[in-house]
DNA sequence: ATCATATTTTAGGCATGACTAAAAATAGTG
DNA sequence: CACTATTTTTAGTCATGCCTAAAATATGAT
């Protein structure tokens, strides 16, 4: 068994190999609220583990056994997350803070047993996917809300759950994930976007629907009028 | 927020006090498989936190903020084991040992949840109390299995759970809190006692039937033939 | 009461995982 | 290409919580 920090360093590795190529130092330590010489040091131990492989100054990747590992930890996290909204009512914008502390303390029997009772699920409240227990990751085609265009419509697919008050904000306006969202408007210069989302329309600043990722895009009404 | 070291002190602390007055270095250290010297360094933390009192040679005890940890660490502990055989249906010889590491990590707000979801209850799998959320303990009276005479019967309350071989052992009996038990015949000479469960008989250990606890102790049938 | 034994404490170390400050390597700009 | 700014690493510390070995204190038997 690794430590909770480690477990909590090769997770952050694995999130932000899927969003930016190169994993740097930098990245790392913003992620992970460190200072940037901690983050060198366990670079350090986790090649020596064979977990990650650090070329000086060239940033880090991880290994088989060390994304393995990364794929457990966010198993947890996200299966920790759906149990905690289904069966408890924890409200989605809380629900990942629990999980961090939950998902390094969550048996292989516990694990199974909240996948079963959850009845196998692939997503989490966020919509993101859950890795299978053989460490299988099935990521969903999806695009920022933010690049529709007026009267195109799409599925929410995933929302980030980076920040509880986006979740909020975004949650106040039903924008969970499986809800058909249409774009009614785009001001332009980065401006709020006018949406509708089951049958009441809202404004969402650009920001917010940066973070708000959609999928099964069609043209929409306004393109038949 | 206190380390999870220190709340495990606490705890032990507070257990070994309810059985043996005086609490020594040994005791926790014991109990809790650190070195005697280890145990003295954390008393002289703990003393320096008003957390505990600590003369020299003298043994410890819990002062009314520890004693108020020790009792949110066991309300944890407990609800936690409830909740794992409730509602993911944990044997109860395992609960136990996913709830040492829960414990530490469960948030008020879903300590609340876990609560309301069960309906408030005030027994954990093993019968003990659960301490209520302001720190209150509500000792059942009961006695050991084995001191019961033949012919006497009386109904489970608590099973010591320090043991999960043993947890199994009187599981497979149906040696469950709020169980009746009679006692049919007693071996001499600290041997083996016969009981009646249910209505089939089992025979039980004595060293067992020291960690089986039974209140409402009734003559029973033996005595009206 | 004394002396051996058991208990507890002190002293000194070690691993983990964080930090700051300073040095080294890389990247960007004229 | 040189020079500055940024990034990364090294060096040295620190707190936590554990350890062993040795010293101090307490306990119990004669």
């Amino acid at each position: 068994m690794y430590t909770e920090s480690i477990e909590n360093y090769l997770k952050t590795i694995f999130e932000i190999q899927k969003e930016t190529e190169k994993v740097t130092t930098n990245s790392i330590s913003e992620k992970l609220g460190v200072a940037p010489a901690s983050v060198t040091s366990m670079m350090k131990k986790l090649s020596e583990k064979k977990l990650i492989t650090h070329k000086r100054y060239q940033g880090v990747k991880l290994t088989g056994p060390g994304q393995k590992i990364a794929l457990e930890v966010i198993r947890h996290h996200r299966l920790v997350e759906l149990y905690l909204a289904e069966a408890l009512g924890v409200p989605w914008d809380q629900v990942h803070d629990e999980a961090e502390k939950w998902e390094h303390v969550l048996s292989e029997d516990l694990e199974d047993r909240m996948d079963k009772a959850l009845g196998y699920p692939t997503r989490d409240p966020h919509g993101s996917p859950i890795p299978s227990r053989d460490g299988t990751l099935i990521e969903l085609e999806s695009i920022p809300l933010v690049e529709l265009q007026p009267g195109q419509s799409g599925v929410i697919a995933e929302v980030s759950d980076h920040d509880p008050d986006l979740l909020r904000y975004v949650g106040k306006m039903g924008l969970y994930p499986m809800t058909r969202v249409e774009v009614l408007s785009v001001e332009p210069f980065s401006g709020p976007i006018t949406i509708k989302v089951e049958d009441s329309s809202h404004i969402l600043g650009s920001q917010a629907a940066q973070y708000v990722f959609v999928t099964d895009v069609e043209p929409g009404r306004s393109e038949l009028t």
